[in-house]
DNA sequence: CGCCTATCGATATTTTTTTATCGATTCTAA
DNA sequence: TTAGAATCGATAAAAAAATATCGATAGGCG
């Protein structure tokens, strides 16, 4: 199938994928129900979602559990752009360099970037560290396309703006601000302290 | 108003008091033009949503920016449960501890929890790390309703139904996987490895 | 083999969210 | 004091997403 595929339809297909993974291998086939059930959503939309990436299953038995995950892999991880560098190595940036859970979607931080001399030529999580300075050269040097942001507030907007210009197309930004980018560049503003808000909000409601 | 506001509106409300902070304090007066063109969202979107907690503007000088800050902290705020704890004080833990950013929603850490003897007593961003075998008696000595987790995939699932026995209300899981409550439990399932492929995703759709 | 059940995929319906339109209100200024 | 422009709030329309319905098909079983 190849129409556009929805933005909240690409959110759950990770989850898909994890869920996949997580199975007993002795299982070949598993239902769409039996996905439903297991993550709390509408069969109906479980069947929709697959149905927009893999080439179908078998009324009675369901899909063919490895070949949907090769399906979900191909479709997630099928990137020629899948490295990213971090700009700002704080706890927040350290702690994603040593993060391991990326290249199960093929995707790679390949440098850290840093304002702190004392930083400079180190090792986190087995990625290098270098100059912010150096950015520029490195981004276009290796032809990276995403950067995450993870420096204070003050300096995310004029990061995001200097990423923007040495030719990066995706940014996703910890800062607890809001960045604002042209058109031509994806960004995630990713505020912590607001998603908290968000979820103690839902608690309340309830 | 008195109409359920929906999720999405909610999330967007950090967004706008967030940028409403960030003015300068001698603009008394902003208009939902203004705000809908600094955020890049669509300007009738940002009059529904302030309609949503705001008891209005004015034609020609739109919103009161110290009025609708208010507004907005209040709803947003205003919430006797609003202290968490962390499950898990690794990197990512640690960086959630010290991260400054929550109290501007009225929103607190109050401590951490982990297996790792060599914790016990420390403090981390001024929080003081505790036995995970405690979390029992401190949650319920504190009527704490929200609990984060950062420990190994392999134990989010036992953590969440631990935290949930003991009487969690709602979690924001950060561990590589995806955690099924009780539907009286609100839980926040933050998958990093998994954003990044989505915006990983979005890149290569452009 | 023929019936029953689980499940798929497609289409239709409902709900939710976003965007457009328009009359009413308030300020500015001639 | 009246014309004009900016902006609000409400209602309507459109778009997107979630959910329901239903015929078709594959396997199990008498």
């Amino acid at each position: 199938m190849k129409t556009e595929i929805s933005l909240s339809t690409i959110r759950r297909l990770p989850i898909y994928l994890h869920y996949l993974k997580s199975l007993d291998v002795s299982q070949p086939n598993i239902s769409a129900t039996q996905i439903a059930g297991a993550l709390n959503l509408g069969e109906v939309q479980v069947r929709k979602d697959l149905a927009s990436i893999s080439c179908g299953g078998k009324p009675k038995v369901g899909y063919e559990v490895h070949k949907l995950i090769n399906e979900l892999e191909s479709y997630l991880g099928a990137n020629d752009e899948n490295s990213a560098v971090i700009v700002g190595v704080g706890r927040l940036g350290q702690a994603l360099l040593e993060y391991d859970g990326f290249a199960q979607f093929g995707l790679e931080i390949v440098a850290g970037f840093d304002v702190r001399e004392e930083l400079f030529g180190k090792n986190i999580g087995g990625k290098p560290i270098f100059d912010e300075k150096q950015i520029s050269g490195y981004v276009k040097d290796n032809g990276i396309a995403m950067a995450i942001i993870t420096v204070p507030a003050s300096f995310a907007q004029s990061t995001a703006d200097k990423l923007v210009s040495v030719g990066i197309k995706a940014i996703w930004n910890f800062s607890p601000t809001h960045i604002v980018v042209p058109d031509t560049v994806v960004v995630k503003n990713e505020n912590l302290a607001a998603s908290l808000a968000v979820l103690s909000k839902q608690l309340k409601e309830k």
